[in-house]
DNA sequence: CCTGATTAGTTGGTGACACGAACCATAATA
DNA sequence: TATTATGGTTCGTGTCACCAACTAATCAGG
């Protein structure tokens, strides 16, 4: 049996693959399809962006620029602060984000058949647990 | 709580930014970080590392090239097949990933000290259950 | 044994994407 | 009003992804 280490690992880069791939059905990255998830339910800041991310925010800044000139996401200025623009969804962005999603989560369905429905259960739980204490550990925002 | 969907990814996500600040602290790659992993039990030729990291080849070249340059790996020349090479762990790439395994270790039972002990195995199992079905499923030799 | 097909790995070109430093415009503070 | 801090951008540099094309080596078939 995998130890706690390795099996997080693997299963970590399991999860990246198959969302990788699903990304890519879409003519986008990883970090692309990342970024319109996140724009799915908020319209961040570069800032917050950058945060949320992990990345510089000049690496947002390319980010952003790129997915604007797909009309994925639009810039929209600050009316309070001249300095900050907030970003939002385009349609064509939600779309392909929106489709994305659901392949992915068939992806996700047919790994989880692998267990019985009573683990599957147990797992969301453990799993939930998990990323909402880490958030909280770290006053992020999900 | 979190859907499967959303708690397989975000865990994911969670899991990754883990292993890429630990990367980062030996001035490695997430990918860099994967590779020096892999040679950790095994020495695979090109082909096989384009396929455990699912890159195309030349990929595989110019990573191979850059650990190399940095004397974390070597290749040596197949003595039944001449167009072949095999990469091994040279003894600073060996040195780098056992650092980086031991403080990501540490990270991730950290992340696991959220749950408790009885659930830690429960979450081992299962994980257990997924990475080698998933495995068994694509014929992929962990 | 020779020839054509296939394979392993490399090279070159291209674009995405990461970071850090420096910059400009704007906001906040003293 | 002047100074400091902040938000975002630009520029330079290097990594890293893929694709096409290439070279050298191996394999299969006649």
């Amino acid at each position: 049996m995998l130890s706690d280490v390795d099996g997080m690992a693997q299963l970590a880069f399991l999860v990246m693959s198959l969302l990788e791939r699903r990304a890519a059905e879409h003519g986008l990255s990883l970090v692309q399809i990342r970024l319109l998830g996140i724009l799915r339910d908020r319209t961040p800041t570069m800032q917050e962006l950058a945060g949320l991310l992990e990345l510089d925010k000049s690496s947002v800044t390319g980010l952003v620029s790129r997915a604007e000139a797909r009309g994925l996401v639009s810039r929209t200025p600050s009316t309070t602060d001249r300095r900050v623009v907030q970003v939002t969804l385009a349609a064509e962005g939600r779309r392909v984000v929106e489709a994305g999603a659901e392949s992915f989560t068939d992806d996700v369905t047919e790994l989880l058949a692998l267990l019985p429905p009573a683990s599957r259960t147990t797992l969301r739980r453990l799993v939930d647990t998990l990323v909402t204490g880490y958030a909280s550990r770290r006053g992020i925002s999900l």
